[in-house]
DNA sequence: TTAGATGCAAAAGATTTGCATTATG
DNA sequence: CATAATGCAAATCTTTTGCATCTAA
């Protein structure tokens, strides 16, 4: 018995062939639903986009993944790692970098100072890559 | 001639009656389009949803607003004070507080390690708020 | 066997687009 | 008067819901 047979079985939730699936393209990087559904269909495997929505949901709500909001209003979801990061987008070519960055401290501070339960928080930057700004040259 | 008129003709824009009213129930406070389409009915005043979608895109080009994705896949927007702020948002009852969070020693670090041009950030908590947590007791 | 999970169709909700009309500069 | 802005209808896009069927435990 592994973490994820007991992370699932204490709420009465059952490991599908789709869970599986899922879970093995998802990566500790943002993904929309759409880029899922398309690693899924690199791999031949046809799983309907309800589902894909309702599994997200479901691995969200036990901790193994989070759902951060882009600006492009579609909502990505990335395995939740030890080391937690954040993102930066461009806004030229859409590549997303990873930005480390510790925010303990901060995450405390805030919840002292407001009485706030913090629960989740984003940091997300966008601008222009590198690449796309040498490019405009 | 006032600094409204001047940032606005310089692009060829207009200055109309509408958005006029809309600028008038902005606030330094993120408002969804529902928020604002309400505070504008308070006032007896009608404006087209789409009227209001085109002039909120508008102003966020002017840099007058900002546009920020919240957890409810909504955009709200907020006019852009001297003092950048961030929110505290209740998943519960759905309150906003502001908390102040100096960034640009962050902002400046996260350009220089990583080559991008930031053009903007979002940063949000999400958690439960002391009168809910309160009421939940 | 039985409750949770899936897939299809359809709904819901936010935002965008097309186009004829209006009104600013 | 030229053209930017508006309002209405309808389209688009992401996400959610209902329900009959399937399947893991």
């Amino acid at each position: 018995m592994n973490n994820l047979d007991i992370t699932f079985h204490t709420d009465g939730l059952r490991i599908t062939n789709q869970r599986k699936k899922i879970i093995d393209v998802l990566t500790p990087f943002p993904q929309g639903v759409l880029d899922i559904m398309g690693a899924l269909a690199k791999k031949q495997i046809k799983i309907d986009k309800v589902t894909v929505y309702r599994t997200l949901d479901c691995f969200t709500r036990l901790g193994i993944i989070t759902k951060t909001l882009f600006n492009d209003q579609t909502a990505r979801y990335e395995l939740i790692t030890k080391h937690h990061h954040h993102h930066l987008v461009c806004n030229c070519c859409g590549k997303v970098k990873d930005f480390p960055f510790e925010d303990n401290y901060i995450l405390k501070k805030v919840g002292k100072q407001t009485g706030f339960q913090i629960q989740s928080h984003t940091l997300e930057f966008f601008g222009v890559c590198g690449k796309c700004r040498k490019a405009k040259i």
